[in-house]
DNA sequence: CATGAATGAGCCTTCATTCAT
DNA sequence: TATGAATGAAGGCTCATTCAT
């Protein structure tokens, strides 16, 4: 039981969110079961046993990073439906601005990794993401469709398809800076490619002269 | 000590193929450190041992099977892109076909799922998935809206985010399938979703009258 | 995943019998949870994973081998019964004579300091020795003693009392074998300890003369 | 940052009878190894640390509990010895009135359980008790008895012998009441089974009639 | 070829012990 | 003194891999 070298470096109260930030830096590049206990207490330059003191187990720490990632975003939503009751151009605009600055500044892309590939394993983390975000801006977007159509503003079609559509792109965006970069991928400029995006998705890929 | 032998004797030949076939099935469901060499071999009707004497590692069982879902792709794509000369309507809508056809008949999401997760644990993986798939399909997309453009068919525009943007609504329902539909999400009906994408693609979303 | 050295010794069938055997001497030595795996896989002559192949947990590997010391003892309490029908002094000597020969041919003694040392934490396992073994074998000598004051064969009192008193040396001549003598006490010749006894416990301790 | 201080301030002199108090009654229920300190500390109202103000290790503690226990059973089994000089059946009978006694109202089941179980681990315990308790206290019987033999007051035989089958029953009596009546046993009257223990043990279970 | 018992390195988790405050 | 956050060695358990049969 003899030990050796310095021990206690700060104080609680800022613990967790430090192992909590580890922890997401090593699942996200690990995956959750190949990702050690030793990785994360190191990366958040505490101990092992310190970890324990915060997180009852393994899977705690996983719910925990997939928790902070996620309550953000939540209000990020509702806030994002109630500043667009105009036409569907601006709301569809600033959900994209908003998307590619999220995108560009938090790690959701690692997390989304997360979810998607631990799905079946934790598949209560699955529930909440869907229930709690994915829902919620669904519907919202599926909503401001639909009204946009009955407006006259919207061609007519599955509005939950559109409103598909209308995120789709975010998610390549982010799956592609998440899997092939790191292995040598042209990156995707995504603001730019979010603005583009919104500008075709409303008026279409052709001219007008080579319409049908 | 069996006299009477199977009827339909299990062919040797068939092992490899069988093995793969239920590592795939493991694999999409736990991830590549969270399945198990007992499930994989429970799930081929083999001994573990078994599994031995045609595979090296499991990581090499993992490489397999992510090579053999990339393999047909690889041959699709060249042949999709060869067989649409004409107006790039046409093309989009082939390639949507296809991919539903793909996505709907094939363990590609699962596979998707696998290589996205597991590329920073397996960059191998992920750089063949793009220097032999992706690179070319991209490519292939890209050139074609290149040349729709210069023949005035398609608007001015980064030909390469215009190409992205074609094929994320198929990343969509793929992982929306894989992720949310087993926690009790509405599912897409994938087909639809492509063919009105594509239409909204190439004309918009908005109607005549509403546009700017 | 290198390893070296022989590998397999014997084969199962026996193994789970040797693991038993091993964990009793260990168990008996260190209590349940100074035990080591370590310490009973070596000393049933395999590995630590091997354990595992037989029992789920070490708990499990506790509560067998406490079972298998139970289970003789429970057949023999009702032979004994059924085998001394006629005056106490038969079933008394009969008693005395198996105990004896019980407690210096079985591990009975250690496997009886691990139910009284871990009742509390497998309380479990004191109610099945308590209803299998002690509430018949301390019954069955209750209603011989009854038996044997309505034949005006023993003195008034409680049986249940007398009963208790009827085996209690046994419980101190293991108890002594198992505490002290180890560290240095004289021994007592158990069978001997026992025939005095009861011829004792029969007759008293004081001469005729003597008595009040 | 107390201003008003509590009405009675613990006083720091009784810290380690605090300590020791509550590790008995923790050591009593779990044993040594799966005592915890946390549990120990918790139960005495100090910290974890202050533990160790007073102690050097766990081992020290749990040496403490035994010796505390110990120490006032070895002076009252001399105090014993010498209050009876006369006839056997006085002492018996003041023997058993006292330690049905100490059952009833000291812990001292708890550590004999203790002692018992933790004997291998901690021989010099097990040596301690031997050598200063038991030794003694079964030398002193085995003395008396002698002397009622030599004075014809006893019968013939193992003078040693007959002392341990003197005090068996209330060893029972503890085990009893420390293993099977927290799993539903029915408990023992003890100073009423001492009592029946020492009529019986001086005249006998058998009727005048009946003896041989 | 095939089996599956066996191996042992590795990892999560616990907890006695330490020490800055 | 007293606290309790922090440490890290140790141990239960898992599972990829091996090999006698």
């Amino acid at each position: 039981m003899e030990t050796g070298g310095p021990k206690f470096r700060r104080r609680k109260a800022d613990r967790p969110a430090e192992i909590v930030e580890a922890a997401l830096a090593v699942f996200a590049e690990k995956g959750f079961a190949a990702a050690k206990l030793d990785d994360i207490a190191a990366r958040a330059g505490v101990s092992k046993g310190a970890v324990y003191l915060y997180f009852e187990t393994k899977e705690d720490i996983f719910r925990a990073v997939v928790d902070q990632a996620l309550a953000p975003n939540i209000t990020a939503v509702r806030a994002m439906i109630a500043a667009h009751p105009g036409p569907l151009a601006d709301l569809l605009r600033g959900v994209a601005a908003h998307l590619g600055h999220v995108i560009e500044t938090t790690p959701i892309g690692g997390v989304l990794k997360m979810v998607v590939g631990e799905a079946r394993n934790f598949p209560e983390i699955a529930r909440v993401w869907h229930d709690d975000l994915v829902v919620h801006a669904l519907g919202a977007m599926t909503g401001a469709i639909t009204a946009a159509q009955a407006r006259g503003e919207v061609k007519p079609g599955d509005p939950r398809a559109f409103a598909l559509q209308t995120v789709a792109p975010v998610l390549m965006a982010v799956l592609w800076r998440e899997t092939f970069v790191p292995v040598g991928a042209e990156p995707f400029d995504v603001p730019a490619l979010l603005r583009q995006h919104v500008e075709t998705l409303l008026t279409g890929l052709l001219l007008e002269d080579a319409r049908p």
